[in-house]
DNA sequence: ATGCATGAGAA
DNA sequence: TCTCATGCATA
């Protein structure tokens, strides 16, 4: 419909935040599908390819199904083919969240899907979501043209805390910090807020998004190289930047 | 596309 | 208190 190739409108009136008595019906559906794992080891670990890609393999595993857990590289390939499959389809990020909603039951914001298709989730989260996206993809695909009309309930007006603006010279200090200590005390970030003027909160929160950016599958830091610069790239690289141990980089489009 | 924030669950 | 999944608000 006409609705299908412009831009989706996000209004002010949805927000999670809710109040007790007037929310409690729409805030749940926290499904575990299966068994928490036995090891509770911190690492989500990509699993290992084992034999590089020319082993035989004794067992192929259909990258199409979730009857297994995909790859790294599965995971990469999939991203860039969904990203590609619904531009073409001419849904915009927004709309593609909100058609899960439709479909399962969960609805998923326009920051979830970006951050799928750049590979901006932990290991876990992607391997969750894929499933979904690709259900998604085969109904967007078989579809006929089937407009489908969404509404939803618009929640109570919870304060939501304004997003603090750090400047970029503190940032660079809480930056510098965390490499000296990822994981500082109670005491510490105390301190830390107090030369920087922060609050505490603020400070604390900074630094478990920080450890959380670590953890995704696109990690900071990572420099990314266009086609022209892998011939003139002669030892002008790592001095003091180290890559991290992740194994995944991906092109940006 | 990304920064700061919330909340449920695990340690 | 931290981790983890997730998103509003903003760049």
């Amino acid at each position: 419909g006409a609705g299908g190739g412009a831009q989706s409108l996000v209004h002010p009136g949805l927000v999670r935040g809710d109040t007790p008595e007037l929310a409690e019906h729409h805030h749940h559906h926290h499904h575990h599908a299966h068994a928490h794992p036995p090891h509770p080891h911190h690492a989500q670990g990509p699993p290992h390819h084992g034999g590089g890609g020319a082993g035989p393999g004794l067992n192929s595993h259909d990258p199409h199904s979730d009857e297994d857990t995909p790859t790294s590289d599965d995971l990469e390939q999939f991203a860039k083919q969904f990203k590609q499959r619904r531009i073409k389809l001419g849904f915009t990020q927004a709309d593609v969240g909100l058609a899960l909603g439709t479909l399962y039951g969960n609805v998923f914001s326009q920051t979830t899907i970006c951050r799928f298709e750049a590979l901006q989730l932990s290991f876990k989260n992607m391997c969750k979501l894929k499933p979904l996206l690709n259900k998604w993809l085969e109904e967007a695909d078989s579809s006929t043209g089937s407009p489908t009309s969404i509404d939803k309930i618009a929640a109570q007006g919870r304060k939501r805390k304004k997003r603090t603006s750090i400047e970029v010279s503190v940032k660079g200090a809480l930056e510098s910090h965390f490499l000296k200590c990822p994981k500082p005390s109670a005491q510490e970030i105390t301190n830390l807020a107090d030369s920087l003027q922060l609050e505490k909160e603020v400070v604390r929160v900074w630094f478990c998004n920080r450890r959380q950016k670590e953890k995704r599958m696109t990690p900071p830091g990572i420099q990314q190289q266009t086609p022209d610069d892998v011939y003139s790239q002669v030892g002008a690289v790592s001095a003091d930047t180290p890559p991290p141990h992740h194994g995944l980089q991906t092109s940006v489009q």
